[in-house]
RNA sequence: GGCCAGGUGGCAGAGUGGUCAUGCAGCGGCCUGCAAAGCCGUGUACGCCGGUUCGAUUCCGACCCUGGCCUCCA
């Protein structure tokens, strides 16, 4: 089945076709290195990283960027009110971002550019719209001018005369309309700076994504994905420069944009103040738990954040990983199913993707309980379907891959210590042998205030680690 | 104010013109020394008002409410 995708820009779902087949190109906004990333920063990278591995299963070869933008006005303040040089900041939570990503199991994307190795692009790209037409300089910043676009506003559904008559901020005495914004503006001596035909300067915040998109993905890139907070005034930017830049080339034929995450009724956003870093999660909260609560709503609606969400992922994975410890003995090789591969395929549905996977395990489970004891061949084959399609569904959305004695056996980072619970286990085995319940309960209740839960099973006392 | 999304059972969250989402929580039962886990059973859900239709949560219109963008933002 080919692959349907909600193209902000043509505001429908499209089936989805390369320009290319034998090479597929797609680029995601990513972060500015300035401080640590909150949870509504990984919502584009996780779905996107559904996204790019079910098309690596449709496609040949599949090109994905994802950049890093270490030039930036918040990293220059960051980086005078602690007194370091800016590549520390940088560097720094460049490391934090791969630590945080990896943790969340976000494959690392193809190419990660960095908008500082690519200045000679920038000022190239910028040089190429002055000789078009479509950007002047004034006061040692160059402009884009937006009156020379006549689709400016497109994508995000604006009337571009509102918007250059509609000056709602202070507006620059150099540009020529409110609307026009900057591609290269003047550095003072202590600011980073390059040297341009305009002076020393560095680039604006819009045209760092367009050079590097065109410079690793070619001028027409088939899915550009980021934050629908970015639709404007970012890709609508990127969209005019990129297009202007190019002759009229088409810039990306694919738009797609992920829903907020919303934390206390209100967008998680730095400026606002209501974030949860990731960073932080992930001391009190298994990893894989933040991943499915992001995946658990389709992509593009808005969802809230909260401990009762975290909450209801963890004893979700709890019981999907149940399931897995109890086929343990039973020997299967992913392979996604049917049903889940069709979910994806239609836009993305990660909700029913994941209804799809809660139905095979209580189908598994359902069988365990009801095979008689040794378990007949036809059931052993069909409980290996089961786990095939739990483990192959876990391979395409990134979750489930996991030892489940891990998954038990895990708190936030954290380990219990294993040898002092089995030697508590061990002498309620001998209590529970002599049946003195009341020795053994209290071993039991010692365990739980540790925050140990057991389970008496056929083949012995299993333990595992509450989870918050 | 302009432009976009949405309003689904206690909660989270899909979907559909006419029997099922799924998950979490609850309740009853089975199992267990007791638990836990698991299984079985259990819920007159679709913002409001009209319209179209044999039939609407699903289509159309109005209204109310919520969130996002319009300024840095995933």
């Amino acid at each position: 089945m080919p692959i349907s995708l909600y193209d902000s820009f043509a505001r429908r779902l499209r089936p989805f076709e390369p320009f290319d087949p034998a090479r597929v190109t797609m680029y995601l906004c990513g972060p500015t290195v300035y401080s640590y990333v909150h949870i509504g920063n990984a919502r584009g990278p996780v779905v996107f990283d559904v996204l790019v591995k079910l098309l690596r299963r449709h496609h040949p070869r599949v090109v994905y960027a994802r950049n890093i933008t270490d030039v930036d006005d918040k990293i220059n303040a960051a980086a005078l009110e602690q007194g370091v040089p800016i590549e520390r900041i940088t560097s720094h939570y460049t490391a934090v971002y791969h630590e945080d990503m990896a943790a969340l199991g976000i494959a690392p994307p193809d190419v990660e550019p960095h908008a500082t190795e690519h200045i000679g692009q920038i000022i190239a790209m910028i040089e190429a719209l002055i000789a078009g037409g479509h950007a002047y300089a004034a006061e040692g910043h160059v402009l884009f001018d937006v009156a020379t676009y006549a689709d400016y506003g497109r994508l995000s559904g604006r009337d571009p005369d509102e918007l250059i008559a509609g000056a709602r901020v202070e507006v620059a005495p150099y540009k020529k309309n409110p609307a026009d914004f900057v591609l290269w503006k003047p550095s003072t001596p202590e600011l980073p700076g390059w040297d341009s035909p305009w002076g020393r300067g560095r680039p604006g915040w819009h045209i760092e994504c367009s050079a590097m998109s065109a410079a690793h993905l070619g001028e027409t890139i088939d899915i550009h994905a980021g934050g629908v907070d970015l639709q404007f005034p970012h890709h609508e930017n990127e969209i005019a420069q990129s297009t202007c830049a190019h002759g009229g080339a088409t810039f990306a034929r694919w738009w797609l944009h992920n829903g907020m995450l919303t934390f206390d009724g209100a967008k998680m956003s730095k400026s606002l103040g209501n974030v949860e870093r990731i960073h932080e999660l992930l001391k009190r909260h298994p990893a894989e738990a933040l991943r499915y609560a992001l995946l658990s709503a389709h992509y593009r609606q808005p969802l809230d954040w909260s401990d009762g969400l975290i909450e209801q992922s963890v004893r979700t994975l709890d019981r999907l990983y149940g399931t897995l410890r109890d086929l343990a003995g039973v020997a299967a090789a992913p392979a996604i199913p049917a049903d889940v591969e069709a979910a994806l395929e239609d836009d993305l549905n990660t909700p029913v993707a994941l209804a799809a996977v809660n139905t095979y395990a209580r189908q598994a489970r359902q069988l365990l309980t009801e095979a008689p004891a040794p378990l007949g061949h036809e059931a052993r084959a069909e409980l290996a379907a089961i786990k095939s399609a739990l483990l192959g569904a876990g391979v395409a959305l990134g979750l489930l891959q996991q030892d489940p004695e891990a998954w038990f056996k895990q708190v936030g980072g954290e380990t219990v210590d294993a040898a002092r619970v089995e030697t508590m286990l061990a002498e309620r085995r001998s209590a529970r042998a002599a049946r003195d319940f009341a020795r053994a309960d209290a071993i039991r209740n010692e365990l739980a205030s540790m925050g140990v839960t057991i389970e008496d099973g056929p083949q012995g006392t299993r333990w595992s680690v509450a989870k918050s």
